[in-house]
DNA sequence: CGGTGCCTTGCAAACGAGTGCATGCTCAGG
DNA sequence: CCTGAGCATGCACTCGTTTGCAAGGCACCG
């Protein structure tokens, strides 16, 4: 006659590996408390701990921190439907822009208990698409973007859905979710005031990609002060990826014509491609040609020579991003809100005065 | 009389947001179909597939891509005990090194379907510990660890209780498994070898913490290679940290004693912090000092001078780590592996023969 | 002294999917 | 024509929690 393992255990698996002790579920907390799993759950959840008598309550905890129990966040979550979780979409992880405001969205969501999945979206709306679809399949919460589009349908989509979601960065056009990110246009106009200051007249926009907001709005913005200073605002040349190579080609075809002394770079990768191209024409900056930047990226301050750039407070960013979200989530705020943080522009060796005679 | 929703279904909230449509469940798929969830359930598994008959496979799968039915993970997870899910332990997002990395990992895991939990550790010991902690409870089926420290309990202790874990680019002292990292010893031979036919003789070593393999293993090369050549190889500070001002501090040390001709820092930031030091003391690299540095983390051939260092196939150590921890959960391999990638020395404008007279 | 109501706890039904076992069917062989 | 093998499917239970409902106990009040 065999011996039957009591139902509902099943037998372990002969232990290959030094055995994993099974973690102690809620069930066993209750028995070795002596309740039932009911009250133990109640007894060690925050918000129902009120229903269960505080005797019980300390002994319940008690024997669960005896055992080293934890919760099962995957049985909890199916039960709940809710994941503790967010989706963090960005660009690309290893753009230095990013990985400040990735930790600052950890950080605080951390403190909330949320942990974070994060995926690459290589400006490619089908790969934002498909990622976005993995992470909706996992249950995530809600999501915090950084890889938007200025015309953006998986935006769109998802906001109608009524998904939780909070854009960072980058913001999507006749979107009404709430968005967070640097005061672009103050940067730029704060960047054009200092070249003009420094005399130059004949000064140059290499934009971003008009598809990102980022893009459009510091164009837009550029315009406007160049116009409010009275000089030429069509020194303009779109680059086709916020990259350094980008950014060569743009400078190149923008010295084709005649050069402007001063150039005001998308962002601070593209002032970078700037460098390639002047050192390629033998040029100097800033002795013949001033450049700034834009996000004030890690490490930028050291380049040759020191970048002057606008400082975008990307940790903030991303503190603020979660803070909005887990507001969103709590319930607290419906309405979407819009929060620019202020920026301030950093002067270093890359903007001097115009060379003499211009 | 009321009227009593059908059992087993509660009514919908009453909504305020849009509606979010419920998401198709395996039970909705296989009522459609008109089969048992059963059926539907292995239809749908790959592994199972071959269980059902052909066209009923067909039937269903027709069934579940027009309800654009997919399968709840969290449900899964729970009846599998396994996540789909891996986490990874970096000391700091924001250090360049890493970024690169968690690509890699995260580029592959993602082919076979795998998930990505990151968290950052700050090289503090409680937070790694409380961190893995809570990934665990999230039930990741195994950990890439690139924050490991050369004694590390916690990685003892885990490997211990037979968790499947990679560690990436640091490794633990007599811990039986996989590790994945650069050639440090060879790089750091190069980096000597480099120096010395330049000319150098005197030759310093800002060795990262000791309590890190890669400080250790570095600093144990670097004496070898200079032995080799017949020099002095006690020209050592051990840095606090891979931090800029940790790098900067060791100099001024060294700086205080003979000042040697050239410098092996123990990485890329304390060769940065080098930079530092010998601007503050009026002194040029490479004309009256040479540096290198280790890993050639992005952006560091813009440095002004462009430094020298060893580079590190970052992706790919992610990719490689990554792979091993798939072999081992599949159960396909068990015994542990070292991998060494291959390293090769970046010759910049940091380098060049020490000063004339030395 | 009985009734009423709260406070505390237990019961049981979910959440969505996977899986051992039983069952029913088809088909081939005797 | 009957039996047995084997394939296809269904049944029911389970994973670990949460939660609406019910029931028990106690105290208080009339």
């Amino acid at each position: 006659m065999t011996v039957r393992p009591p139902a509902g255990r099943l037998p372990a698996p002969a232990p290959t590996l030094p055995a994993v002790p099974p973690r102690p579920t809620l069930r066993d907390v209750a028995t070795a408390a002596g309740v039932h799993p009911a009250t133990a759950s109640r007894a060690l959840n925050e918000a129902t701990r009120s229903l269960v008598r505080p005797a019980t309550v300390a002994r319940v905890r008690e024997v669960a921190a005896a055992l080293g129990y934890q919760v099962n966040p995957i049985a909890r979550s199916l039960k709940t439907s809710r994941s503790e979780t967010v989706g963090v979409l960005v660009p690309d992880l290893t753009n230095p822009l990013f990985p400040p405001i990735v930790r600052g969205i950890e950080d605080t969501l951390a403190d909330s208990g949320y942990t974070v999945l994060t995926a690459n979206t290589d400006n490619d709306p089908e790969r934002a698409a498909s990622n976005f679809a993995v992470l909706q399949a996992r249950q995530v919460d809600g999501f915090i973007i950084a890889s938007a589009l200025l015309d953006d349908p998986l935006m769109h989509e998802a906001a109608e859905r009524g998904v939780p979601m909070v854009l960072v960065n980058r913001a999507t056009e006749h979107l009404d979710v709430s968005m967070v990110a640097g005061d672009d246009a103050t940067g730029i106009a704060r960047t054009v005031d200092h070249l003009v200051s420094l005399g130059h007249r004949d000064i140059a926009h290499i934009a971003g990609p008009l598809s990102v907001s980022t893009g459009a709005v510091r164009l837009r913005a550029f315009r406007a002060a160049m116009h409010s200073h009275g000089l030429r605002d069509d020194r303009i040349v779109v680059a086709e990826a916020y990259s350094e190579a980008a950014g060569r080609d743009a400078l190149v075809d923008l010295l084709e014509e005649e050069a402007p002394t001063a150039v005001v770079a998308g962002n601070d990768l593209l002032a970078i491609g700037c460098y390639d191209a002047l050192e390629e024409q033998g040029l100097s900056c800033p002795d013949d040609i001033s450049i700034v930047g834009f996000n004030d990226m890690p490490f930028i301050s050291r380049l040759r020579p020191p970048l002057t750039s606008v400082r975008v407070p990307q940790y903030e960013l991303g503190v603020e991003a979660a803070r909005l979200l887990l507001d969103r989530l709590s319930g607290r705020t419906v309405t979407p809100r819009v929060v620019l943080l202020p920026v301030t522009l950093v002067v270093r060796g890359s903007t001097a005065p115009p060379p003499s005679g211009r």
